[in-house]
RNA sequence: GGCCUCGUCGCCAAGUGGUAAGGCAACGGUUUGCAAAACCGUCAUACGGCGGUUCGAAUCCGCCCGAGGCCUCCA
């Protein structure tokens, strides 16, 4: 089986160009860290986490880099209109977003690189570019010329000169030509000094692409294999990425590009600048994270996705089923689903069907979507293998390996990481609630099931809702 | 105006030439003292519309309708 990958370069899939066993380097444009991270920033991440899941699963080594945009306008902006300094709120927004990152199990990242520790880098390439007669200063900035760049706008398939045609590209004199992008901007009178660097060509500070290009190349080399991003990074930030590193280093940028598809919300996207934004914080009050990864992976990564409230509700309904199987295996068992080892194990031949589907899904464009429904359907198959032998302990070995799969495949779209504080372990509210149960149970045997259901009853409005179980045990759980 | 996506069951969604996965909801059944959970079954001759190519199309081509992204900061 070989992966195949989408590139949005050539627009069409293709195999992906590495054999396992190779490095693989990766890597993806993080936050502006300017105000909290939105659901639409972990779109990516988890995407792209999931991607390096299964290309190690598949034999390879991936070096996966994200970078952090500390410094630019908005962080100004917003900096002057809290009265604190610019490192010290990216410092804080950038500890925001690695901790929405931990919430969501995306855990592949090897390195955070942010912008201003590479302004040397910038500068140099910078120089680079100018020296190679690609770029031009003008007034304490610096531009790059897309006039001299041959195959500017291959990416995205744009033609240089419409974009003079669309007039709505920011008008400086300073520009030779409509399309051509900042490299350095020149420090603008007022600006408090820690966003300010010294250049060869005044005082000022990177344009957002040149950081881009600067610390992919020295994190992981002038040719990466995986570049991705959000769909509306596409144009112009990826196509004036790939603009100044090839001209710059006369070598392939990247190998694939691949563009996740934009969270929309209330039928458009959702971003800072629309101002429909949903805080992974405000979010994770009311929902568990792992529903929200569930959500995230039930589309194929360059689909839209259309967030609600109702809709990562009805997901959640929908991860019911195998929390309340994993509580299931661990009655019968012993052992708890979170603890098995996520190794991969050779199926038994009643599921060995559904893990190569899944593994086939994934090797087609990481298609996340599919393999969600095949967990369905191992869910519904260990469930049925359970039922038509009426297992209640000590599973055969047959049972446990296919619950190994699901934990080996599970683990694949890192689901399923943590353990469902389902019930309290308060020890109080245990101790009441085998009370309870133990009052129920001497009703039910004397057949005083008026009173038996009247506590059930009473205990649903509380959101807790009893299970009776062969053999006249009860368990219980809220919800 | 230019470039690019998308339109599959009530809702979400996979499927890129070979005869429509899966989930939610709903309805029947098995099980249960009754429930809950689980399992079984029913639920799109049909893939926005109209043409075309083909032995054969949701899948390819054309046109139309509708939704969205980019062309300015944006994951």
């Amino acid at each position: 089986m070989a992966i195949k990958v989408y590139n949005t370069l050539t627009r069409e899939k293709q195999a992906f160009h590495k054999q396992p066993g190779e490095r693989v380097t990766m890597y993806v444009c993080g936050p502006t860290v300017y105000k909290p991270s939105h659901i639409g920033h972990m779109v990516g991440p988890v995407i792209f986490d999931t991607v390096k899941r299964f290309l190690t699963y598949r034999g390879y080594t991936v070096d996966w880099v994200v970078n952090i945009t500390d410094v630019d306008d908005k962080l100004i902006k917003r900096a002057a209109e809290l009265g604190t300094t610019v490192p010290a709120l990216a410092a804080q927004m950038t500890r925001d977003y690695e901790d929405c990152l931990r919430k969501l199990n995306v855990t592949g990242i090897n390195q955070m690189p942010k912008a201003t520790e590479h302004i040397a880098g910038m500068i140099a390439m910078i120089g680079q570019l100018i020296g190679k007669g690609y770029a031009y200063p003008a007034g304490g900035d610096v531009y790059f010329d897309v006039s001299k760049d041959a195959d500017y706008g291959k990416l995205c398939n744009r033609d240089p000169e419409q974009l003079e045609a669309g007039a709505r590209i920011e008008v400086s004199d300073r520009k030779k030509n409509p399309g051509d992008f900042a490299l350095w901007k020149g420090a603008k009178p007022g600006e408090p000094k820690d966003v300010v660097w010294e250049s060869p060509w005044g005082p000022g500070r990177p344009g957002w692409h040149i950081e881009c290009s600067v610390m992919s190349a020295a994190a992981l080399g002038k040719t990466i294999d995986i570049h991705g991003g959000g769909l509306d990074l596409q144009f112009p930030h990826h196509e004036n990425e790939l603009a100044q590193s090839e001209s710059a280093n006369d070598q392939e940028f990247a190998r694939v590009w691949m563009h996740n598809g934009l969270l929309r919300m209330g039928g458009g996207k959702m971003a800072g600048s629309v101002g429909n934004v949903v805080n992974i914080a405000d979010l994770l009050q009311k929902h568990n994270p792992e529903t929200v990864r569930f959500l995230l992976l039930g589309t194929h990564y360059r689909s839209p996705i259309e967030y609600s409230d109702d809709r990562l509700a009805e997901v959640g309904r929908s991860l019911q089923s195998f929390y309340r199987f994993f509580e299931r295996f661990e009655r019968m068992s012993g052992q708890s689903f979170h603890a098995l080892p996520t190794a991969p194990v050779t199926a038994p031949a009643f599921v060995a069907g559904l893990k190569d589907k899944f593994l086939e899904c994934l090797d087609d464009d990481f298609n996340t979507g599919g393999a969600v429904g095949v967990l369905f359907e191992l869910l519904t198959a260990l469930n049925k293998y359970a039922d038509e032998r009426k297992l209640e302990k000590d599973p055969p070995a047959e049972f446990l390996a296919a619950v190994g799969v699901m934990r080996e495949l599970s683990n694949l779209l890192g689901l399923f990481w943590a353990p469902v504080a389902a019930r309290a372990d308060d020890a109080l509210v245990g101790g009441l609630m085998k009370l309870i149960i133990d009052l129920r149970a001497e009703a039910r045997a004397s057949k005083n099931f008026a009173t038996a259901d009247t506590i059930r009853k009473r205990l649903t409005e509380l959101k807790v809702t009893l299970e009776d179980r062969p053999g006249g045990t009860t368990d219980w759980r809220v919800g």
